[in-house]
DNA sequence: GCTAACTCGTACATCAGTGTTCAAGTTATT
DNA sequence: AATAACTTGAACACTGATGTACGAGTTAGC
């Protein structure tokens, strides 16, 4: 493959990421226009929409991948879910409507295996802040997985509403989310 | 208008509701089938998809205040606010799929309309609550709403997703938002 | 039983997006 | 400077949806 034609692809995978960040209906042909690339030379690197959706997708696990392996999980747990949760809110934010994109077009199967790695993280957390006895253990794992996933969704509609300020939104997410955790019979932080 | 022109009315408002909640695409021809009626006719009493959509979250609506009505919200806040949030539970549930559908063709400001009455009967209950000092005061009631709006609907997909059974979500729902109301230092019921 | 209201199927116009083809031009690499 | 790789726009076929037109059939209501 020749060097420009890589450049291409980069920049054609690097303009879906943004594009679909931004609009998660984002044609083809507004793609190739963002990459600065005719239609017809996206098509000749992406064979069809949905593996383009996936090259965008996997862009943005790669960036998340390392934001989530800079925050400091050890000590309290409390204290690091909150650090934690910090970290994939941004992301949640940032990349809340291309994962839209992903769910329209990319089969259910791949979309679960997308949320698995950050999901895993969060769960060891969880995992030891339960054994630790902060954390509640009277509803499932994956429950309160979910549900931390739900508030920072909904925090990023309510940003895009303009009901919410993002700079509200983290001080928010986590106070909420550190008290739906709390044991019964435990006082919130 | 004609008696079968009335019935045939009806009958397409309700076949849109019914469609439009297992499947926010649900096509007018998809509509017409199910109220067993020609497109055509459909079209002559509903000019535009639209307008059929808005119909459907209508009937939705009317449904959805008969429920809630129906709901004691007197003596302790929180018990109270279970049973509130068991009533909204079993409407979002039913409806969610509809509600999805209003939101890719209805404009935004209709949607907002939608969700004011609910959020306000909530609001009040919540600000009771808080007056009686059960509720957690450091964050906005806005947002306490949202939070327990979001994690409604996200169980709704979990549901979907075959991730979560539906008996048990009640049950989660109402633990979890009970504790995220919990103001500091209290301890979690 | 008459009539206006209503319904029906078929057919058609339109639109927006996807994906393909082609022939001609440009550029990296050797 | 030769060549293979790459890019390009214009054009086209296809799909699936919305909405319209028409002419013939059916039914409620008086």
């Amino acid at each position: 493959m020749r060097a420009d034609a890589q450049r291409n692809v980069d920049a054609i995978a690097a303009a879906a990421a943004d594009c679909l960040s931004r609009d998660p209906e984002a044609s083809v042909a507004d793609i190739a226009k963002a990459a600065g690339v005719g239609r017809v030379t996206l098509y000749g690197h992406f064979p069809s929409r949905a593996e383009l959706v996936d090259a965008a997708v996997a862009r943005a696990i790669t960036d998340g991948h390392a934001v989530l392996d800079a925050v400091d999980l050890d000590g309290d747990p409390r204290a690091a879910l909150a650090r934690l949760v910090d970290a994939s809110w941004e992301l949640v934010n940032r990349f809340r409507s291309l994962l839209l994109a992903a769910q329209r077009t990319l089969p259910p199967g791949r979309i679960q295996e997308l949320h698995q790695e950050p999901a895993d993280r969060m769960r060891r957390l969880l995992e030891r802040g339960r054994a630790e006895g902060v954390f509640r253990t009277d509803l499932p794992t994956s429950w309160l997985i979910t549900t931390m996933q739900n508030v920072m969704h909904g925090a990023a509609d309510e940003i895009n509403a303009d009901r919410l300020k993002s700079a509200d939104a983290a001080r928010y997410i986590s106070t909420t989310v550190l008290a739906a955790l709390t044991p019964p019979g435990h006082r919130v932080p």
